[in-house]
DNA sequence: TCAAACTTTCAAAATATACTGAAAGTTTAA
DNA sequence: TTAAACTTTCAGTATATTTTGAAAGTTTGA
């Protein structure tokens, strides 16, 4: 296989990946074509390799900023921006993992722990079900939550090492 | 809170929290419904709590079958079906981290495989960006499916003792 | 065998999400 | 201060996903 072919591959695959776990798939692919480049890439380059236009392109570097994936780069003597992705896989893990978790697992949590206290007859079947359910999920997701924020603040050594031996 | 509207805010939330994952809205909160409620439901009265039509309940509904999280009870004497969620939250976990690693984690690992094998010139630099990064993606990635592989084999009381001592 | 009771299918419609491109905005250097 | 070089915005458009609902299919009991 030719590397431009290979890098055609990995860009599709994640970009397919990431739209199956809720993240656009374009950004995604962005991600993706900055993983593979040794350089900087210019918004213009970033436009003509995925063959989309210029707001687009824009907006998708914005997001990748702001998930902490992806940083500006200016050149002396030179007006165009440049943008480069971390390319520490464990960096892109912890990142991804701690901005889901404030943007989608906490505020859930928030809410199941509002719903834990809501009050009802003992002896109705309806609450009872209720009640089991929202507490069981809550103890689940602040064990996701608690997991995660241990991932978060570990070291490297920690995960490829540690995590690994554990599960076994 | 009353009981109904907090049963409303649960199938709201879980179906949020569902989409922003990828996971279908509707199959979400009929989950959430089946989730809280003590007797099976028949296909009937999902349409009616959530408002949705006889033809996305029955999709729903087979959905969910194939995810392993509900299943259909037949009554001696009924032409009716009933639908059934299992509300061990740890099984559903456990299901939930089955399905989505065989539908979406394996075939990515693949083709990460044969990514890692293309070969290149080791003085390009676009070819040693592209094979570091696709080898330790993949690295990660079966990192991860060991993870899930490992969880969907254990026993509960694993999951509930040893990983919450671990991670503190 | 019939028809009532129920389930399934899927083309068309509705909705939600993502993308475009041109105009407006900003920065820089002369 | 001007204008070229570049970035950002967002209304309108396109695409993708989800839902509907009526027709077709199936099962059951008389």
């Amino acid at each position: 296989m030719e590397l431009a072919e290979a890098k055609q591959k990995f860009i599709e695959a994640w970009g397919k990946l990431g739209s199956e776990w809720g993240i656009n798939r374009t950004m995604a692919q962005v991600h993706a074509l900055l993983l593979v480049s040794p350089e900087a890439l210019t918004t213009e380059q970033i436009m003509d390799a995925l063959s989309i236009s210029r707001g687009n392109a824009n907006m998708t570097l914005r997001d990748l900023i702001g998930w902490g994936l992806v940083e500006k780069q200016h050149r002396a003597g030179e007006r165009k921006e440049y943008f480069f992705a971390d390319k520490d896989t464990w960096n892109i893990a912890k990142q991804v993992a701690k901005e889901r978790r404030k943007r989608e697992l906490d505020p859930v949590v928030k809410i199941l722990d509002e719903l834990s206290n809501v009050k009802g007859d003992p002896k109705d079947p309806e609450y009872l079900t209720f009640h089991k359910s929202v507490t069981d999920i809550n103890k689940l997701a602040k064990n996701v939550d608690k997991t995660l924020d241990t991932m978060i603040k570990a070291e490297e050594s920690w995960f490829w090492g540690s995590i690994v031996k554990m599960f076994r």
